[in-house]
DNA sequence: GTCCGACCGTA
DNA sequence: TTACGGTCGGACG
């Protein structure tokens, strides 16, 4: 083990009482074997080494393992005869739990750690602290206050059932004392559960007090003498040997003896087939689906393990009395005969040769260039054909489906139809040949009466269908695949089905090859399937022209609509063996995946807008403007198009012979902001004209006017759209509107946020990261200075200016911090002398000099820097700390400011990705966590490092910790991140006010 | 009608 | 110096 791996320890004897208690009974269905437990460990598990990726960065889990309690006795019993001597046995339904929870383990190919006559705690204390010699990180996987001693700033603890992370800042808060001193804490205050005495009369607060004022607990007793209070003086003075003695109880201990070294707890890939066998034993459905999914195996080929279950109290668990207990210390050690046979029963791995990045290949090779027949296509009409093809369907478990509507907006749009695809398997038992059809509901005739015609015949009730389609896009067993699905689960939505068990070939498309090419349908129907689709304006017109799907003759609308189904589903046999041969299947389920249904209800709240504000702020701005138009003409001698900058260009450098600074690539002079603040500051008073006119034109025609315009008739909100696979970096994008870059900076232009309001008896929470990407920056680059900053909580631009300018922070000038601020965000964006000195006004040389001088101050920027390029040339691509890769084709392009560029983008994209990683997750855990605080907030708005919420008034301030909670332990448990993550938020009945 | 460049709003 | 989307003017067809 060595620097920069990460061991995970889980706690599993303490897991399965909490998890025992907190999670409701669950009892097997053919035999009622309690497995609640089992359940809680086996998708706690899960989810960790679903975010554990198997790469060589070394920030998600290298080694792991799961420890056991041997027995309740220990050699604390030998100390102390009392020790957790009050411990009643376990409830029965829980002892059969122990020797199934051991079984889990195994089946997740995990090491299953015990030792007779040590705790849990001591072997987890004892790996802790090796792991933390040879440099590496850890995570102990439990909450138990025991633990809590352990934590160092290389070691911290992860509430699995809480999603919380605990580190040196959370022992303080919760103990208020640091984690070096909790087990002189302890000492004091005892433990009535372990039976540990401490000192009568002194609990967790007075026990932190002594401590902050004497230190420790040797130099409290021995100073116990000068202890003001009598009674508490007479107190510890008479229980002085009992605190020591319950300091020897509660110290764990960092030397047991291994019978596994440290080395062996390496992680190892998952076996797919074994896993599967378990859970099915287990009868976890939904887990095994997901599993299944994941590996891609098929979980129906794979038989149920035989799992012996033992009722008896034989079986080690932690509080069983074990006077006979058989003699396996460590897994594989001896013992566990029963539990050794059963594994020989259990199917070996890859016995059929599965192998991703083969079957990757075969599939690629399979679809590309296969003819696709549109004659083959139906058109269902009829229930009684509908049925059959959902029982199909249903048969194979898998189904390529689209929505055909009458708009692109979902929230708009009217359901004309769907279209199914499936495996023939009638045809071609082995694989892969796909039949598909259409099902029109809605379409209508072109000649009628004046109101668009009537309904053409032989169309499916839509209520009689969407009941058919209900049971199948409802039924988690079935896999329905879309392409773009946020579209389609939305239309559903809106007719009241929720859509589970999905795959989406947008996205598939998405986490493997952002940057490199577009992930619309038919750019990957020509890319991986060789075959250009039907295109929309050659079914339906465009422009003019255009009709709305409805009134699509059917054979034309089946033809479309049907290949739009059968292409998705081919896609999806391509892109889905990529994902695991590529290792993107964690990036995919983690981060794309799951944030469909949570966008498609963000998109479908939406949020109100009061309309007087814009009408009134709309008015102003016109007056305002008009007013600048007339000095404007006045100033320039001639009334001209003050909006078009070549015609503003004329005026300016041609007839009025100002000089003129930049030009635009096509060679026109440039008329930015930048280039008329210049001429205003040299005294031309109609260049500052026309940056304020601007600035009003702006807000008025963007903002003001465009805004309530997007309010949705029906539901009198404003519905965004975000797109979940457009930029290369892993950021969201909103469109129509645009609720991204709705104005903050300028007091103008914040007025439009008081347009943003809550619904009456609510408010806009408003919850942002702090400086989020500074603090990745300090976590990818290990930067010790930035590091300690953001742990200490000192302001980040006023340490970096210090280190650089010599400047103390006390008293600072607020240019230097400026500069330095400039500085920062530049090392982000893959800073340039020429920017740098373009965003400073300096010149390049000075530019040039700061950046060397912040290169020396912090030499690992730099390193990391170099290693980025490097790693982007040698691999086309980056990735973010949660493994999600955005490409680079260019980045050797022998035009050297594409290449330039292409390097400051692929520095950029890591930090701007693994920020947006970041707050993905925190959205896709964000509506659990609401609704397990039995909090009605909803999420509404997502901008970049923001989010924002309507809150019931009654629940603001228990809504706050949830959002902030969940935000700031968004890196856990796939990866703690070495700087925390800081989050403000913020109630109030507008959105300026909350932000 | 459609496309592109310039400009500017956000993180 | 990174990442986006919207509006406008103006050129093209």
């Amino acid at each position: 083990m060595k620097n920069g791996d990460h061991l995970f320890l889980v706690d599993g004897s303490g897991f399965i009482f909490r998890a025992f208690h907190a999670i409701p009974p669950l009892n097997r269905k053919s035999d009622g074997l309690p497995v609640n437990a089992v359940s809680g460990f086996c998708n706690m598990l899960w989810k960790l080494l679903k975010d554990a990726r198997n790469t060589d960065v070394g920030v998600t889990p290298t080694h792991f393992a799961v420890i056991f309690d041997y027995s309740s006795k220990t050699f604390r019993n030998e100390l102390y005869d009392q020790y957790k001597a009050n411990r009643t046995a376990p409830p029965e339904d829980l002892i059969p739990q122990f020797g199934l929870i051991r079984h889990a383990t195994r089946a997740f190919n995990l090491p299953c750690i015990e030792k007779e006559g040590f705790e849990a705690d001591d072997l987890i204390a004892t790996y802790a602290r090796l792991a933390e010699a040879a440099g590496a990180d850890v995570t102990i996987v439990s909450s138990d206050k025991d633990l809590m001693q352990l934590v160092t700033p290389k070691v911290s603890m992860y509430d699995s059932m809480k999603d919380k992370q605990i580190s040196v800042p959370e022992v303080v808060e919760k103990w208020g004392v640091t984690p070096d001193k909790m087990i002189d804490l302890q000492a004091m205050t005892g433990d009535s559960t372990d039976n540990v005495p401490g000192i009568p009369g002194i609990g967790p607060k007075t026990a932190a007090q002594l401590l902050e004022e004497y230190g420790d607990l040797d130099t409290l007793l021995a100073r116990a003498e000068e202890i003001k209070q009598q009674k508490r003086r007479e107190n510890i003075i008479a229980n002085r040997a009992q605190a020591l003695l319950s300091r020897q109880l509660v110290t764990l201990r960092t030397d047991t003896p291994l019978d596994v070294p440290l080395e062996d707890l390496v992680l190892e890939t998952q076996d797919g087939p074994r896993l599967i066998a378990f859970l099915k034993a287990m009868e976890f459905t939904s887990l095994t689906r997901r599993v299944a999914e994941a590996c891609d195996c098929d979980a129906s080929a794979i038989d149920p393990a035989t799992v012996p279950v033992e009722w008896g109290a034989e079986a080690h668990g932690p509080d069983l009395d074990k006077d006979e207990a058989p003699g396996p210390g460590t897994e594989g050690a001896s013992g566990e005969s029963a539990a050794d046979a059963a594994e020989t029963l259990l199917p070996t791995a890859s016995a059929d040769g599965y192998e991703p990045a083969q079957l990757a290949r075969t599939r690629a090779a399979r679809f590309s260039g296969q003819p696709i027949d549109h004659s083959a296509y139906v058109t269902i009409r009829d229930l009684a054909t509908l049925d059959r093809w959902v029982a199909d369907a249903r048969e194979t478990g898998l189904v390529g489906f689209d929505t055909e509507t009458t708009s692109l907006d979902a929230m708009q749009a009217e359901l004309c139809g769907f279209s199914l695809a499936i495996a023939d398997n009638a045809r071609d038992p082995s694989g892969v040949s796909i039949r598909a059809a259409y099902v029109p509901l809605l379409h209508k005739s072109g000649v009628g009466d004046l109101l668009g015609g009537g309904m053409v015949e032989g169309q499916i009730p839509m209520r009689d269908a969407l009941s058919r389609l209900k049971g199948l896009l409802e039924d988690p067993s079935v896999l329905k695949v879309a392409q773009n699905l946020k579209y389609d689960y939305l239309v559903m939505k809106r007719h009241g089905i929720t859509m589970q068990g999905f795959d989406d070939t947008m996205l598939m498309s998405y986490a493997l090859d952002a940057g490199a090419g577009t992930h619309g349908m038919d750019s990957l129907s020509e890319r991986w399937l060789g075959h250009k689709p039907i295109a929309y304006k050659d079914v339906a017109g465009s422009g003019k022209g255009a009709q709305t799907f409805d009134m699509v003759d059917i054979d034309r609308a089946t033809a479309y609509a049907a290949e739009d189904a059968d292409v998705t589903l081919r896609l999806w046999h391509v892109l889905k063996p990529r994902l695991a041969a590529e290792k993107m299947t964690t990036v995919y389920e983690r981060l794309e995946r799951p944030l469909v249904p949570v966008l498609a209800r963000m998109e479908e709240r939406g949020i109100t807008i009061d309309r007087q504000i814009l009408s009134r702020l709309s008015g102003e701005l016109a007056q305002g403007a008009a007013a600048f138009e007339d000095e404007i003409y006045e100033l320039a001698g001639e009334r001209f198009t003050i909006g078009s900058p070549k015609q503003l260009g004329d005026i300016l450098f041609g007839k009025m012979g100002l000089p003129g600074g930049s030009k635009t690539k096509t060679g026109q002079w440039s008329t930015s902001a930048q280039v008329l603040e210049d001429l205003a500051a040299q005294g031309v008073p109609l260049a500052r004209k026309i940056v304020d006119w601007r600035q009003l034109t702006k807000l008025k025609s963007t903002y003001t006017d465009a805004l309530p315009g997007f309010v949705h008739p029906e539901t009198k909100r404003v519905h965004t759209s975000y797109a979940l696979a457009a930029t290369t970096t892993g950021r969201l994008s909103s469109s129509e509107p645009n609720l991204q870059n709705i104005p903050v900076r300028n007091a103008e232009g914040r007025k439009i946020r008081t347009a943003f309001i809550a619904t009456p008896g609510h408010k806009l929470v408003s919850a942002d990261y702090s400086q989020i990407e500074l603090r990745v920056l300090a976590h990818v680059a290990e930067i010790p200075q930035l590091k300690q900053a953001f742990a200490d909580g000192i302001d980040i631009h006023a340490m970096t200016a210090s280190e650089m300018f010599g400047v103390p922070v006390d008293g600072m000038p607020a240019d230097v911090r400026r500069r330095a601020k400039a500085i920062n965000f530049g090392i982000i964006y893959g800073i340039s002398a020429f920017g740098l000195a373009n965003q400073l006004s300096i010149e390049r040389s000075e530019a040039g000099d700061y950046i060397k001088r912040y290169f020396e101050r912090f030499p690992g920027i730099k390193d990391y820097m170099d290693q980025t390029k490097a790693f982007a040339r040698e691999n086309g691509y980056v990735e973010t700390i949660f493994g999600r890769r955005a490409h680079y084709p260019e980045i050797k392009s022998s035009n050297p400011s594409v290449r330039a560029f292409n390097e400051r983008a692929a520095i950029n994209a890591p930090i701007q990705g693994s920020a947006a990683d970041i707050i993905r997750r925190a959205m896709v855990k964000m509506e659990p966590a609401l609704a397990d605080g039995g909090l009605s907030a909803r999420m509404l708005l997502q901008v970049h490092d923001e989010l924002v919420f309507e809150v019931e008034d009654a629940e603001v301030e228990r809504a706050i910790p949830v959002i902030v909670g969940v935000m700031e332990n968004a890196s856990m448990p796939a990866l703690s991140m070495k700087v925390p993550l800081k989050v403000d938020a913020r109630a109030a009945l507008n959105w300026d006010e909350a932000h």
